[in-house]
DNA sequence: GCCGACATCACCCGAAGGGGTGAGCCGGGG
DNA sequence: CCCCGGCTCACCCCTTCGGGTGATGTCGGC
């Protein structure tokens, strides 16, 4: 038989057993290990072809986060599906960041897990209701370039703002505009009238409040 | 009885009428009204109370993102669950931001959609697992606070540091510490050549390069 | 043709910032 | 005990910056 080759990493035996009932029921998946610590893990994962990691996320003897880490490093095509008591913030998002294709909380219904097993095994992802409500707010946070952050600048002011943003001081700005210094300034006086800023440097913050430059857009 | 109140919203009469079905097999649930697009979607939130709007992304008269952006807008205790054909990766981060506590595939077997509806309903978010994946992956790539970019501050050094990234003169931080002018500017020397940046501006940016401060950080 | 918006530049001023040097004070470790 | 690192402060110097005022030229629209 050939189903989905599975291991369970958790500190309390009778969980693994447990689970290991419930996920042997299902004929799609065959549960071939299981062992308590992250340590542990990662030695059957470096000797044994697996599918997919069943892991709580609070373990002694190395934690679940720093095990998925390695895990995955040293063995790409296993997924891990992080099982925990608690949807905590914090965790969720070292575990997803660590590689961690799936996150439940222990509430799931059996038959939720097996299929959180099977879609994690096929390349896709699970989340669990409570966490997916975590992500969702935290992606919402992110990026999202603001319009009119930059209202009532001519475009010239605009480009001005620009080399701002980046740094430049306005002897560099007037090099790489040609211009005389004097115009820079004039430039760069109106900037800092028009979007009520008191000088250079806050008008760098505010470029990154309002996502006109994000991280890594400094290369030039 | 007192089912969740569903609305269903898509331009296709055959699967809004599969939809009803199928939703209406679950007793925990009440398809109220159903409607072909987004505008007239609105018109119902307005009038009615409802749980959840099922709605299809892609409409002609107003497309679903604008519609749930909408939505949330005048009726906040509403969720918007989008339904689409593909799990276009713009798109969901796009509804995503509108304010959707979800996004299922139209693949979604019956039972799961319905276990989506009464989630969403009671507050958490439901993802199709292939949809999970790509918010993973953008997760993963967002920030994380790099630690190593103050190396070798001393922890008043850190604290100027801090003060400097918000955009505060020199003054600013003398009055909030409670220090001299020339203390301060002792210290923002040593900042400075420490992470061998030329002035104030350059250590905003380093911030924010290496993620020491982060958008909606200024509040202070 | 006139006017307003934009871009360019000039000159002046005072404040703020960056750099150098030196010095006193404290606490912990050799 | 003394020395060193961290924190504090002082003075001096020069550059950069922000702000004020005003001048020119060009373009497009009324």
């Amino acid at each position: 038989m050939t189903g989905i080759r599975v291991m369970l990493v958790d500190d309390q035996e009778l969980l693994r057993a447990s689970l290991r009932t419930v996920l042997s029921a299902d004929e799609r998946i065959e549960v071939t290990h299981d062992v308590a610590n992250g340590g542990d893990a990662i030695e059957v994962v470096r000797r044994h072809r697996l599918d997919v990691v069943l892991m709580d996320i609070r373990m002694p003897r190395m934690d679940g986060v720093a095990a998925t880490a390695e895990i995955v490093r040293i063995a790409p095509a296993t997924r891990v599906l992080m099982l925990t008591t608690f949807d905590d913030d914090e965790l969720v998002v070292a575990a997803i960041r660590a590689g961690a294709s799936g996150y439940l909380t222990k509430d799931v219904r059996p038959a939720a897990l097996a299929q959180a097993v099977c879609d994690v095994a096929s390349g896709t992802s699970a989340l669990a209701p409570g966490v997916a409500a975590t992500i969702l707010d935290l992606v919402r946070q992110v990026p999202m370039r603001r319009t009119g952050a930059l209202d009532g600048l001519t475009p010239r002011e605009v480009e001005i703002f620009g080399l701002l943003a980046r740094g430049r001081s306005n002897s560099e700005i007037c090099a790489e505009l040609v211009l005389s210094e004097n115009t820079v300034k004039s430039h760069v006086r109106a900037v800092l009238q028009k979007l009520d800023l008191r000088d250079r440097v806050h008008a760098v913050i505010h470029a990154y409040e309002n996502g006109l430059v994000g991280r890594g857009e400094l290369p030039d």
